[in-house]
RNA sequence: CGGGGCGUAGCGCAGGCCGGUAGCGCACUUGGUUUGGGACCAAGGGGUCGCAGGUUCGAAUCCUGUCGCCCCGACCA
């Protein structure tokens, strides 16, 4: 090898990530370091998320915030630890989480006599302190929810995907009446649908999870279901209905309008920090990263382009037009650091997935233009300055749109119907989803999890975006009936 | 927890078989030249080789144990 060569070998291992289509696993642990939005730390399975990351999921969390705001819901804020008893009152929650929970059993030296654990969710301890607070139909609904950050010990982590302790919101709410819960699991599931469609520009399914799949406690559990640009589903939020299996279990009950006693219909749901794992694996390319432009960190960067003696004038000219951007609402970020060159900065920023980029040099200056170039092209564009201003907004409502209709794209070519099981395992190979049929039955959803990995990931909603056509057939494994009047999703997920 | 791999500078690695107390690229610092797609030159700083024990005059290197990480499975938002 040349010393060149030697040189340009040691470059491409430095500079940029591994292609998607080499090794999507080593891209996207790459794309999450380089790209600054996480680190590992040194609690197993735990991670750092980076101000980059972090800036990111608060843009998640403040619209997130908003709506359920607007839509009445109150937070509040419970206890991280919670008596181990309370975790026991539940059967199926028990079985549910009991491998994956951390115990403190120790305050100092000293021995307690109920340990606690640090929650892996807290519909017990809510149940509790809800069963004091209730007495009448008058107090319903109590329309809660909490940020905050739950512990479920993780035998393979993988940052964002699956953590032993991750960030999320949990809404919790208790109804009168069983009409009443549903409603409420189904408009949250259309404002995670409505958060992804028009914010993230993910496209996801809506639609039930089969019995096999739902919620440890749970009566029915929603999910929205996003494809990853290998093929695999990942479940991007859920919405559950408890019927009233956690107010027994907490003697959740009011006295009715009747004068009877009954028991709250509660709901809990939930995205978490999982989200950014579907934006980046939805979104990313083989530069990196490409932000959704409406929840973006940085929106718009510009990088002032100049030699020594005009650089901080350049910079300065960057920064007048960085006000008038965020002016505008927008959210921008001048480069100034000098040293590093406007190429490396370049490659930075595209690492990072800003959607926008403008360049402004003395050359564009003296002529009024400047330079402009989204991330998912390879076009620079030159415009007169005030029109890269003027043009911000829809130049990134393009950006979004294009970015949802190439996922949306893609999960269509990557799902196939099936009606039989050799073309149903087929097809899972090649990294499709998979609609079917299928018997409703626990035993072969399970024959089908040991043969392909697959599991269902969702029946999607007769008003779904996508796959909601209704149907009879016979289950692609076993021939009976198909159960749900429609066809299934199978895949293999994260 | 079962199978496989790996722990040497911030990152990526070489050295190990044939013991003699550590090297390369990138990153970092300083100075200079550069700057419209991952700059160049020069001079520097930084590790004692995951940890513990053993063999030896001497261990990154050999032996034993241990811890941690990654990948494949089982578990999972």
């Amino acid at each position: 090898m040349t010393k060149d060569a030697e040189k340009k070998d040691n470059k491409a291992q430095q500079y940029g990530v591994t292609p998607q289509s080499v090794d999507f696993n080593d891209w996207y642990n790459e794309v999450v370091k380089k790209a600054d939005l996480a680190d590992n730390s040194p609690v197993a399975g735990a991670m750092v998320v980076r101000p980059y990351g972090s800036a990111l999921w608060e843009n998640i969390q403040r619209w997130l915030d908003d709506r359920f705001k607007a839509s009445d819901h109150e937070s509040l804020i419970f206890p991280t630890l919670i008596p181990m008893g309370f975790i026991m009152k539940e059967a199926d929650h028990v079985e549910g989480f009991a491998p994956e929970l951390f115990t403190v059993n120790k305050i100092g030296t000293e021995e307690l006599a109920e340990p606690y654990v640090m929650r892996p969710t807290s519909e017990t301890i809510i149940g509790h302190m809800w069963a004091g607070w209730l007495n009448s139909y008058r107090d319903l609904p109590f329309l809660h929810y909490q940020w905050g950050s739950v512990f479920r010990a993780e035998l393979r982590t993988k940052a964002f995907l699956r953590t032993s302790e991750f960030y999320w919101h949990e809404g919790h709410t208790a109804h009168a009446a069983e009409d009443e819960a549903l409603a409420e699991v189904r408009m949250i599931l259309d404002l995670y649908h409505e958060f992804c469609r028009d914010v993230l520009a993910l496209p996801v399914v809506r639609g039930e999870k089969t019995a096999t799949e739902r919620f440890a406690g749970a009566v029915s559990t929603f999910s929205i279901e996003g494809m990853m640009r290998d093929g695999k589903a990942l479940q991007s939020g859920t919405s559950h209905y408890l019927g009233q299996n956690f107010s027994r279990a907490f003697d959740v009950k009011f006295q009715t309008r009747e004068q009877k006693e009954d028991y709250a219909h509660t709901t809990s749901w939930a995205i978490s920090s999982r989200i950014i794992g579907a934006i980046i694996m939805t979104h990313g390319d083989d530069f990196g990263l490409i932000m959704p432009p409406r929840i973006a960190p940085v929106q718009v960067v510009i990088i002032p382009v100049g030699r020594k003696d005009n650089f901080s004038e350049m910079v300065a000219e960057g920064e007048k037009l960085a006000a008038e951007l965020r002016a505008g609402g927008v959210r921008v970020r001048v480069d100034k650091r000098d040293g590093v060159t406007n190429g490396f900065k370049y490659n930075d920023w595209e690492l990072k997935g800003v959607p926008v980029r403008i360049e402004l040099g003395p050359r564009d200056l003296e002529s009024g233009v400047v330079v402009v170039k989204n991330r998912n092209s390879d076009e620079k564009e030159t415009l007169p300055r005030a029109e890269a201003v003027s043009g911000l907004a829809a130049r990134l409502d393009a950006i979004h749109d294009w970015l949802y209709a190439r996922a949306a794209n893609f999960m269509l070519e990557h799902t196939t119907e099936v009606d039989d099981y050799e073309t149903f395992k087929q097809k899972l190979e090649e990294g499709h989803w998979v609609r079917a049929y299928h018997c409703g039955d626990a035993a072969c959803e399970k024959q089908i999890k040991e043969d392909t990995k697959a599991t269902t990931r969702n029946v999607p909603l007769d008003d779904a975006e996508f796959f909601n056509e209704r149907g009879e057939g016979q289950c692609a494994r076993c021939g009976q009936p198909g159960a749900y009047g429609k066809r299934v999703i199978f895949g293999r997920q994260y």
